[in-house]
DNA sequence: GTCTATAAAGTGATAGAC
DNA sequence: GTCTATCACTTTATAGAC
């Protein structure tokens, strides 16, 4: 892999399992194995510019899964469970720490860092862009496929949340629990007459 | 106010605002106004037991916000809904400040403070506990109710993230609806015959 | 493009006068 | 119990050899 993705990558592991001001450019070299003249030669805005787009580049990578685990699931609400399940035993795999990064740096620094709260503004953006396109192709009103995908997006990322915070995987069942009793309620019944 | 409690309160603050790891004690020691010395005279842990500190009384705090909002409401799905209306402008009156503490620390710091991730563990237990025992009582059975409470801490905590990310109300309203549908279905219809 | 050395500022924490 | 001065260390970022 090319020096300057590797630092991005590792900015965004590091994000994901500290955030960002506890992320300090020396452990960034170190995780990235470049050095520090490297860093600032690939990114000269620094542990900023790094940190931006190591949030686009998950950003991106995330909204992929979306389709990726709702597909297999002819009943959306199913396949909505499933998904949480899936998550909730990758965070437990990972020790814990395979959290989002866009949502741990967001609740960080959303007032002291302007420019990454923008970029992770654009990303929760393209989220929802890219959520209500496909659960309007699975059968929700585009007004029901926008809602859905800001509460599946909440849950998910609340629960990560509390998850990792108990160690314990019950928060994300719940929550996904509850996201596929709501997904329910939206589903249309198929017509009886084919 | 005494000493003691105006520095629990700026970390508090702090720490909603702008996380554990980006909070420094010089800061600290300007928003509390007490100097350096009165900051380790009182707190001989230095910025992590503040931190804790914090962390408990604000959940001790926050928990009591349930009732007050969901009480003025027969119908617990509806009391669900305006309680999340309520925190979007909350959030929205206070220039997109007004985050949960706990919530922000334990997705920044889970790995990083171990004392810490525990001591919001304790919290996020209590809430459960309290939200259990509190919807238990407005008619749903003990799982149901724990459940609900999950999902209710998990969807507040990340759609909080969002709305604060986007600077939008509508993650908190779209979150607050779907977490209303779900308690909607658990809520078992009056019986026929009183 | 890579690497080392270092600058300049900031960090958490401590000592000790008052 | 309050306050100031300061230590020891780390931080982000830069300079310049290779």
């Amino acid at each position: 892999m090319k020096t300057d993705e590797r630092i991005v990558q590792a900015m965004a592991e590091l994000l994901r399992v500290q955030g960002y001001a506890a992320t300090g450019v020396k452990q960034l070299t170190e995780a990235a194995g470049a050095p520090t003249g490297s860093i600032y030669h690939h990114f000269k805005g620094g542990k900023r510019e790094i940190a931006t787009a190591a949030l686009r580049s998950t950003g991106a990578a995330y909204i992929q899964l979306l389709p990726l685990l709702l597909d297999p699931y002819d009943d959306l609400a199913e396949g909505v469970e499933a998904a949480f399940a899936q998550a909730a035993e990758d965070l437990e795999n990972t020790g814990w720490a395979n959290m989002c990064p866009v949502g741990t740096v967001t609740g960080e620094i959303a007032d002291a860092e302007p420019a990454l709260r923008e970029v992770a503004a654009e990303v929760f953006a393209s989220w929802v862009e890219e959520g209500t396109r496909y659960l309007t192709g699975r059968g929700l009103s585009p007004d029901d496929a926008r809602a859905a995908t800001y509460a599946l997006l909440s849950a998910l990322e609340g629960a990560f949340i509390l998850a990792r915070g108990q160690r314990s995987r019950e928060p994300l069942l719940a929550a996904g629990h509850a996201t596929a009793a709501y997904v329910a309620t939206l589903r249309k019944p198929a017509p009886l007459t084919p």
